[in-house]
DNA sequence: GATAAAAATTGATCTAAATCAAGGAATATT
DNA sequence: AATATTCCTTGATTTAGATCAATTTTTATC
């Protein structure tokens, strides 16, 4: 199932990272984009493969999971529409660290790494922008890792909630147009995504519900009480409970 | 404490994310370098505190750090000489994610963004070459997190000391010299690396040291069983108990 | 070399969250 | 619309590893 690439507004113009360059540096990377269809559930990579390209989700959502020998799993990360991915594995000619699986169907523009570095060791402004996404990647990731330790899964849970919050309630402007956010996945991808499981994640929302704090109906959660959930974030349920009241009550 | 760096070859030319640049390159960068000295203990900078620069680690060893409201740490990374940091938050003008603290004396560069990122955006060389450590750092952060929710403190700790025994013990050649590794910090540091206390660490390596695959002597490690060890870290002890007898106590 | 401070060890206890188990939605398939 | 899956929830139980507490060892300072 193979394709160049359908539209180059829609694989490459529209990625974040090749935003501002260029017509004709996009055409050379619209030239070099081969696009496929994967469908719900179809494994783009596998970990342990050897990584040979960088890919970028043109629609539809995936997630990048580790699994352990004991069949644990860890989503690193979701996938939307524009995000890249298989990064610089590829620079080095590594293997996948981990797991690339479609959440939903979509499309898949996939750049051979042969053609994609010589662009990039050209062009100081595509190599700078790579270089912003990737900062930003690895702020997260680090940042997460510290979490998973230090903070305990009511803290972990309120972080992600703020984090939808902050990009999705927000996106049409600096003042949330309304209070709710929606999961962009299944609860258990979820549990897996901040470190637990489906049964904690329930009992958490559902004590935060109880708390008047959200608000749960399937995969829509609404923000009734966003300062307990800063709170909660900081400096942890406890000290909420002791100290602040009001915010957790209101 | 302020001077122009000492010597380039130090400074920059021995930094891995300068290497094979331009001696005319090298010199750009050395004249916007200024490096001061720390001694152990003393923070460089602090989790929240704005990033206005890069820093490069000249000699010394540090720590990058996450603190709780509870007090509880987790240490992101070690720096060794030649190392970066505060990497790209100076991209995009944020705060430090985490805290820097000295674990011995050293010195360290300081190279601020407004001086670096007219470099980077000039030369895809050295764009290139941040791209390389960075997706590096970013696989190596990616992968830890993963491993921090899937994987129990065995595992982590067996990993860790392959990682440094690859590291330390493979450095002159493809052949171990030895097979002795030395823990780069106190053990309680490492403990708040892998994600655990000391208490347990302790534990850990009390009973690896029992089943006859290492052998601890203050911070140097006598590694006795890779093989065993590898099992450890990818099928998990209890699987090595049962099963692998022989690889254990050899 | 003596004293003080910090780090590491060991044992006892506790707890957050995982696991196990069983129903009850929701979603997908025929 | 009925059936089969998959997902989610709720309750009971277990457990890995944290915490607490008390020494001992190591390192730093005088």
């Amino acid at each position: 199932m193979r394709s160049t690439c359908c539209h180059t507004d829609l694989c490459v113009q529209a990625v974040p990272v090749f935003k501002g360059l260029a017509e004709v540096e996009l055409a050379k990377i619209a030239a070099i984009t081969e696009s496929s269809p994967y469908s719900k559930g179809s494994i783009v990579f596998r970990e342990g493969q050897p990584a040979d390209s960088l890919y970028v989700l043109n629609n539809g959502l995936m997630k990048l999971s580790q699994i352990s020998h004991e069949g644990k799993q860890h989503n690193l990360r979701f996938l939307f529409p524009g995000d890249y991915f298989g990064q610089f594995d590829i620079l080095q000619n590594k293997q996948h660290y981990a797991t690339a699986e479609m959440l939903e169907n979509g499309r898949v523009c996939r750049i051979h790494r042969k053609d994609l570095i010589p662009l990039i060791k050209q062009n100081a402004d595509l190599a700078y922008s790579f270089l912003m996404t990737m900062s930003e990647q690895l702020r997260q990731a680090e940042e997460w890792a510290g979490a998973l330790h230090i903070l305990d899964v009511d803290k972990r849970l309120a972080k992600l909630l703020l984090h939808l919050y902050s990009k999705i309630g927000l996106q049409s402007g600096d003042q949330a147009i309304n209070d709710f956010i929606t999961l962009p996945a299944a609860k258990k991808e979820i549990a897996a995504m901040i470190g637990t499981t489906p049964e904690t994640l329930s009992r958490k929302l559902n004590f935060f519900e109880e708390n008047r704090i959200i608000e749960v109906c399937k995969r829509n959660i609404h923000i009734r009480n966003i300062r307990a959930l800063n709170d909660i974030a900081e400096i942890g349920l406890d000290e909420v409970k002791n100290n602040g009241v009001e915010a957790v009550c209101t």
